[in-house]
RNA sequence: UACUGUUUAAGG
């Protein structure tokens, strides 16, 4: 079985959905019983595919065959409602996995940030953020990354910006994705010398700027009539040695 | 053995 299982996440995670499908048929008939890794990697095959229907109808077989789905397994359905903008079913699913007495992961909650964000709610995003934290779990670099990110789309500069420091204070690590955010955040908002200054200190602390970077960069530059600058950033990004994508 | 975050036109 855990070499079927094996199969099936490959051909998943390939997107080669038919085949784990064949697999996983397979699997049944030669009489092994699948599991909740199973149905997971099934659930999160056909969900990455935006595949909502099939994800659900598999994670709902899961549940009929009397398996109780851990809390990654609810997470796996869950980021499929995130990625197709299903919020309502995704905060259904939060409830479900409360009412059984689950403890949410910070997976779970940082699903539910996005979700929030891509739908403009970042009021309820900002709630939902202290109340993770009121419920003792601790946001990790991810949390703050969809935050800042999120606030940022929704031209929330300063409370980007405020939530980026409280990063910094609690002692979480900057990544440079984290870096990232902002600096695309910075950008769009026509803060370039905030841009430049984060950059300087990205480079004090040896992270080193990558296409995403300077593409974030670029893309707001020329967005606001700026090419000259834009061709600097571009000038820049290949003397450190960076390749255009 | 599985789950989450950063940039990306224009026109219609």
């Amino acid at each position: 079985r855990f070499a079927y299982n094996v199969i099936i996440r490959y051909f998943g995670h390939s997107g080669q959905l038919d085949l784990a499908m064949e697999t996983f048929r397979e699997m049944k008939g030669m009489g092994l019983e699948p599991d909740v890794y199973t149905y997971g990697f099934l659930v999160n095959a056909f969900g990455k595919a935006g595949r909502v229907q099939e994800a659900r109808k598999f994670f709902n077989d899961m549940l009929d065959r009397g398996f109780t789905p851990n809390v990654p397994t609810y997470n796996l359905l869950m980021n499929t409602y995130r990625k197709v903008g299903q919020l309502d079913a995704a905060l259904g699913l939060f409830a479900d996995v409360k009412k059984k007495g689950f403890r949410p992961s910070v997976v779970t909650y940082n699903i539910l940030l996005d979700s929030l964000c891509r739908r403009g709610r970042v009021g309820a995003a900002r709630k939902l953020f202290n109340k993770m934290i009121g419920d003792g779990c601790t946001p990790d670099s991810y949390t703050y990354s969809t935050l800042v990110s999120g606030l940022g789309k929704a031209g929330r500069v300063e409370d980007a910006l405020k939530i980026f420091r409280e990063m910094v204070e609690r002692d979480e690590i900057v990544d440079l994705i984290a870096y990232n955010s902002l600096l695309a955040t910075l950008a769009k908002a026509g803060n370039m010398q905030r841009v430049w200054n984060l950059m300087n200190e990205m480079s004090r602390k040896g992270l080193i700027p990558d296409t995403n970077t300077y593409n974030s960069i670029m893309n707001a530059l020329g967005k606001s009539n700026k090419p000259d600058a834009a061709q600097e950033v571009f000038g820049r990004m290949v003397e450190a040695g960076c390749k255009p994508d």
